[in-house]
DNA sequence: GTTGAGCGTT
């Protein structure tokens, strides 16, 4: 095993850090000795300058694939205090530009599960390894003061709350949870990712990957499979895919166009709208850590709140309610899924024609935060006439919104002929064979895709090729972001920790209860992103 | 004085 000597500051005795195996350094190895740092740097001895090493995804790269870290010293780098202050004082101020408006911003996030003990003074202390705390509160009862066990905290970089997101906390002893709040609404943030339309074949993902990383890291390229003249690209920075966005650009000498990934109308709808943006905006908080084991534990006075929808299963998704209730039923009682099997971090079709395929029904539930905040988000998605009510709301749309599905030669029958039946949930029986359209695919994907029903096309079509769907994918967004800055692939959760808790909900009828965290572990596992995307990246 | 899922008297 490598070791990777590094200290504080510059001429501070060195601590050897392990490598993985790969030669990368994790970042969650180096905070571990460094709390609150957030990269490496070492001293040139030919220039003489100081370099940075190159950090992606929450792992740190040797300087040469040859010599890998060579007999440098690292050094820590640190979120850069007057930046912090900078970015403050545009914020607060009047003259807010542009890229304040997109970027994404600092906001208060919730830490649950903290100590009786725990003061505000504490927590702000525990949370300054991480960067400059501009608010930390505990909440009390008025009457006594004593905590609520939880709070609020705020920090004054965007880096620092990531790290915050994507780290466990053990607070006076007690492990504890950040999030944002629910109460934030999640409908500002800001998606990372990118249409990219007018592809020809030969543009491969390394093409894509390599063009567009001139402009932000690219965590993740997904080409359709089959060509369908079109792919997607996420940016770590949600401002550089917004930036992009509109543009066209050449590659390998064709010109393609970058457009949202999903409308902005879209976005705004509807809560799954809101919630995909949740889910891209906030790739670092995407995990499920629940130190307190199954945080869903029986509610029974809301499942009843949210049943009725029964286009699918029992076990609809990974609903947690029904879970614990109903174990492993797969009768068709009225009682399940009213998550609709899941997806609810994203814009797509969480709805038709998937969950009714048997095959996959355990890949719903994709829940990207835990807890009954899955409850408040998804009133109204029971409407038990429509299987396509989590479909970012193009059912919702009036008529005078409804694309012309004729002229995108959209056919009434679904293209995968072993996927029969599964557009019983889908009312107009959408179904699009990109391949055999007599116009250009690019043109009909870039309509599709403004109209949030490429989603519904993709999966349709390859979710058998390819054991994934797009949906999934686009709800993953940053989400191995999240995975990769704690240096865990598995559930965040020390009492589950492994490479289950991220990858795939067993397709098994029983999502349940098996390891005690329902949603927290299996819930935002992401069989698309294992197999599409991830794959085609190099961290996992 | 106890408790352990949650979402903030701005």
């Amino acid at each position: 095993m490598d070791f990777v000597q590094v200290s504080e500051e510059e001429g501070d005795e060195p601590i050897e850090l392990p490598a993985e195996e790969d030669g990368t350094l994790l970042l969650s190895t180096l905070q571990a000795q460094f709390p609150g740092s957030c990269g490496l740097k070492y001293r040139n001895m030919d220039t003489k300058a100081v370099r940075g090493v190159r950090s992606n995804e929450g792992r740190l790269f040797p300087p040469s694939v040859d010599s890998g870290w060579g007999e440098y010293i690292y050094f820590c780098v640190f979120p850069k205090e007057n930046k912090r202050k900078s970015d403050d004082n545009l914020e607060n101020s009047t003259a807010k530009t542009k890229r304040i408006e997109t970027r994404l911003r600092c906001t208060d996030l919730i830490v649950l599960g903290l100590p009786w003990k725990t003061t505000e003074d504490s927590l702000r202390e525990y949370f300054e390894s991480y960067g400059e705390v501009l608010m930390a509160q505990i909440k009390k009862d008025v009457k006594s003061g004593q905590s609520k066990g939880f709070g609020f905290v705020r920090f004054g970089s965007y880096d620092a709350q990531m790290r915050v997101l994507s780290n466990r906390h053990l607070i006076d002893g007690r492990w504890c949870e950040v999030k944002v709040p629910n109460s934030k609404g999640v409908g500002h943030q800001v998606p990372c990712k990118v249409f990219v339309g007018r592809c020809t074949e030969d543009i491969n993902s390394d093409d894509l990957r390599e063009y567009f990383s001139k402009f932000g890291e690219v965590t993740d390229v997904f080409i359709p499979r089959p060509f369908r003249a079109f792919s997607f690209v996420t940016f770590f920075d949600p401002d550089v895919a917004q930036s992009l966005c509109g543009e066209d650009h050449i590659i390998k000498g064709v010109s393609v166009h970058v457009s949202n990934a999903a409308p902005k109308a879209e976005q705004s709808r509807s809560h799954q709208g809101q919630n995909y943006n949740y889910s891209s905006g906030n790739s670092y908080g995407m995990h499920s850590y629940h130190p307190q084991g199954n945080h869903m534990s029986s509610h029974p006075g809301r499942s009843g709140q949210h049943r009725g929808n029964n286009q699918h299963n029992a076990h609809g998704g990974e609903n947690p309610i029904i879970a614990n209730s109903h174990s492993h039923s797969h009768s068709n009682n009225a009682s399940g899924g009213y998550g609709m099997g899941g997806h609810y971090g994203m814009g797509g079709n969480a709805g038709g024609g998937y969950h009714n395929n048997s095959s996959n029904h355990a890949s719903g539930g994709h829940r990207q935060d835990g807890g009954a905040p899955f409850n408040r988000n998804f009133h109204g998605m029971n409407q038990p006439h429509n299987g396509n009510v989590g479909s970012g709301g193009w059912m919702n749309r009036g008529p005078l919104d409804m694309p012309n599905l004729q002229a995108l030669g959209i056919n009434s029958q679904g293209s995968s002929s072993s996927n029969q039946g599964q557009n019983m949930n889908n009312p107009l029986g959408v179904g699009l064979n990109l391949n055999s359209l007599p116009i250009n695919p690019a043109l009909v994907a870039a309509a599709l895709n403004q109209w949030s029903l490429v989603g519904n096309q993709l999966q349709n079509q390859n979710q058998d090729q390819q054991g994934g769907n797009f949906l999934s994918w686009m709800s993953q967004n940053g989400g191995h972001n999240a995975n990769n800055y704690g240096g865990r692939k598995g559930s965040n959760n020390p009492n589950n920790p492994g490479p289950g808790g991220m990858i795939k909900a067993d397709n098994s009828t029983c999502n349940d209860q098996q390891n005690g965290c329902a949603p927290g572990n299996a819930g935002w596992s992401n069989q698309s992103s294992s197999q599409n995307s991830v794959e085609k990246s190099n961290f996992l």
